[in-house]
DNA sequence: TTTGTTTCCTAAGGCTATTAGGCAAGTACA
DNA sequence: TGTACTTGCCTAATAGCCTTAGGAAACAAA
């Protein structure tokens, strides 16, 4: 703002934190590869160089906006899984990921982001993979098996998303959800019949 | 060259082809996303605005390597099935994602970049799914439940290869090909025992 | 040899990410 | 209230990328 000659520069009053947020609300809006530092900056009503007091670099946006949708996930899966089990439970666990692909596509495609091993480790992915045994304990599979599953399981999720937000489903019958129902019925039918051979 | 004063313009004979299977290794070695103008036309020693005379820009570059993975992938994959049914058809086919997707892992990201819906119909996309169909009847599926299957299978060979080339299977056990030749198995199970309620 | 086409070049524009240095707005404290 | 310290934001500058324009040299056909 600029009375006269006087200069005030208001302060946007930003953090590490609400840039995040706004880069996650960005991928949401325009895909994730498309949050880029200038386009933020503009979002958040500040000159570009000014995001650098809050974000080390491009890539260190990303990686944060990744780990907001990996807890963001995470935190959703917990609750929606709480106090159920077997079916209901897988059911449920599969929803909050389509779910959360149809409401955010760029957080879920950050949430696919690859990230350093060292950052993963500590990330929320770990809850996610003690969620998905745990959800499998009910179907009564031991050891190699569950993990075999939990990748089993953790491919359908990630892929079937991923195609269905790359367009792959729409435009063509039958519609998606009913493709969704019925694959989680089938899965859920696989794990009780999972083979043990050998 | 130049010899002396006599400036002789030797020609890197390059064709649009050419520049798109650079491309291609490019992408294998470097990643997809890293697969630029700049740098690929080092590669095919060429000043980068040369490379505009064999691609309209960056876009339409990324869109042919990925016309290229798609026409590799649909080539590999109906020779390796050729004269199987049944579970052997399915696991060749899986077998040619998975190695495919390792071999080449940049070709397999371009192979899932997003084309225009008009470009994505003339592509070999429709080879793989016509593919699919052919293997899935060997299980005996009327429709809608075929089409459901088709895109289970579809996710899973999308989904497994991208979290593998990720990285999220690898230093953890048991190792990544048990975990497919089980995951395998059970959707051959699983093809033989849809769910077909209502 | 002449003519036309194609491949490649240099030059230049505009956009992006990133760093450096400075001023002014908040904050803590006398 | 004044003073000093910290920090959010700025302008300015650099380097790298994509892309277009125009020209010259290599190739092909006649």
């Amino acid at each position: 703002m600029d009375y006269g000659n006087v200069v005030i520069m208001a302060r946007a009053g930003l953090t590490t934190e609400r840039v995040v947020r706004a880069g996650a609300e960005m991928a949401d809006d325009l895909g994730f590869e498309q949050v880029t530092p200038t386009e933020l900056a503009k979002r958040c009503g500040v000159k570009t160089a000014s995001l650098y007091s809050h974000v080390k670099n491009a890539h260190e946006l990303k990686t944060e906006i990744a780990l907001l949708a990996l807890t963001e996930l995470a935190d959703l899966a917990s609750t929606a899984v709480a106090g159920l089990a077997g079916r209901d439970a897988l059911i449920a666990l599969a929803n909050v990921h389509r779910d959360y692909a149809v409401e955010h596509p760029g957080r879920f495609t950050a949430a696919r982001f690859r990230l350093a091993p060292e950052t993963a480790a500590t990330s929320a992915g770990v809850r996610h993979a003690r969620l998905m045994r745990a959800i499998l304990r009910g179907y009564d599979l031991a050891e190699p098996h569950q993990t075999h599953a939990v990748r089993l399981l953790g491919s359908v999720f990630s892929g079937y998303a991923g195609l269905e937000s790359a367009g792959g489903f729409s435009h063509s019958s039958p519609d998606s959800q009913e493709s969704w129902t019925e694959i989680l019925d089938a899965l859920d039918v696989l794990l009780r019949a999972w083979p043990r051979r050998k």
